[in-house]
DNA sequence: GTCTATAGGTGGATAGAC
DNA sequence: GTCTATCCACCTATAGAC
């Protein structure tokens, strides 16, 4: 490949980017990484926007591949409970990511001339959970409802809960808030009210 | 009083917050907001890290009086579904401020030497929350369970939904997704799998 | 492809005159 | 209390030599 350099750079943007967040990313900071001065940087991208974007596009595609992933369940509720797994790997396992995909303005069209969106941003992820949903609906796993404004339940309380959990707000390891977040999705499931499951 | 320009800059700062975040609070911009050099600004604070401590202070505490008016119910289920709606309100109409408490990293006691907790921060809401939720369990409104695993749910479902709107995930305006919000803590009380409510 | 040198910008902070 | 002048750090980006 002659773009080798150009993956090298990515990476070690990548690793700043990691380590902290967009900010972190300077052409300084990343050429010193690659070991070359800033300005060779701009033999490979036009501007540091360029990279940024690459970088996004790439991010994208690591969460396309973990949500992916729930698609191996057996019946609609095992994809729907692994989506949700899957969610949280995702989250957790790649936060500096999470944080730009979802807890990021988003960025409107108009701002960004000749803006594509991604093939997994925040509206591809809302559909794919609402055809889980869906399925779960016409097997009877779930009640019959409205699947898009169930699926903004469900969105928004995985969510609130992965992006509580990645800010630090509820001050618990990785591995014990897992357990409260498989919990939880139990309850959203069977409801505050009524009788206990 | 003798702090009144203290409270001009203040003012001026909180401008440029709310039109820009964090970001944009920056001490020239400031001091040509209230008129004055960036200079004139270090008579009356320190660093600029003190400004905008005190600036946040502020905002916990205008958090705080949202909040409080939801203990204005009569019924513990009614000050339950008034705490959320309270909660959504500061979310959109304190949206710069929401993203400073709930949307970023905690700082960590380690980071910031002699860090005083504020009256509402994350914890404290959460406290307020579980004794809602704790009242409603006596009263028989919501079913018995363990009231800061159930405020955990709750949480994060409300929050996830106020910061994907903030976010602007939704692309929906305002009004129409405080009718999508309130449906979804219906759907979250009577569950998403049983009959229909 | 990579370097040195350099331009041009933003921001925080201080010294000392008034 | 506020000013001017100034320093320092850090950033993006370009020109032209090698």
């Amino acid at each position: 490949m002659s773009s080798e350099p150009r993956e090298r750079i990515l990476a070690s943007a990548r690793a700043l980017y990691l380590e902290g967040g967009v900010q972190a990313v300077t052409m300084r900071g990343v050429a010193e990484r690659v070991g070359v001065t800033a300005t060779a940087l701009y033999r490979h991208f036009d501007n540091k926007e360029d990279l940024l974007t690459e970088l996004i596009g790439q991010a994208f595609l690591t969460f396309g591949a973990y949500l992916h992933r729930a698609l191996g369940g057996k019946t609609p509720m095992e994809r729907f409970l692994r989506s949700s797994e899957s969610y949280l790997d995702f989250a957790l396992e790649q936060r500096e990511i999470y944080r730009t995909i979802f807890m990021s303005p988003v960025p409107k069209p108009a701002d960004r001339p000749g803006f594509q969106s991604h093939r997994f941003d925040p509206a591809s992820t809302f559909q794919f959970l609402v055809d889980r949903i869906r399925e779960c609906m016409d097997s009877g796993d779930l009640r019959k409802d409205d699947p898009e404004q169930v699926a903004i339940s469900v969105w928004a309380h995985v969510h609130g809960l992965a992006s509580l959990q990645v800010c630090g707000s509820f001050d618990l390891p990785d591995e014990q808030f897992q357990e409260v977040y498989r919990q939880s999705v139990k309850r959203m499931i069977a409801g505050l009210a009524g009788p206990s499951s």
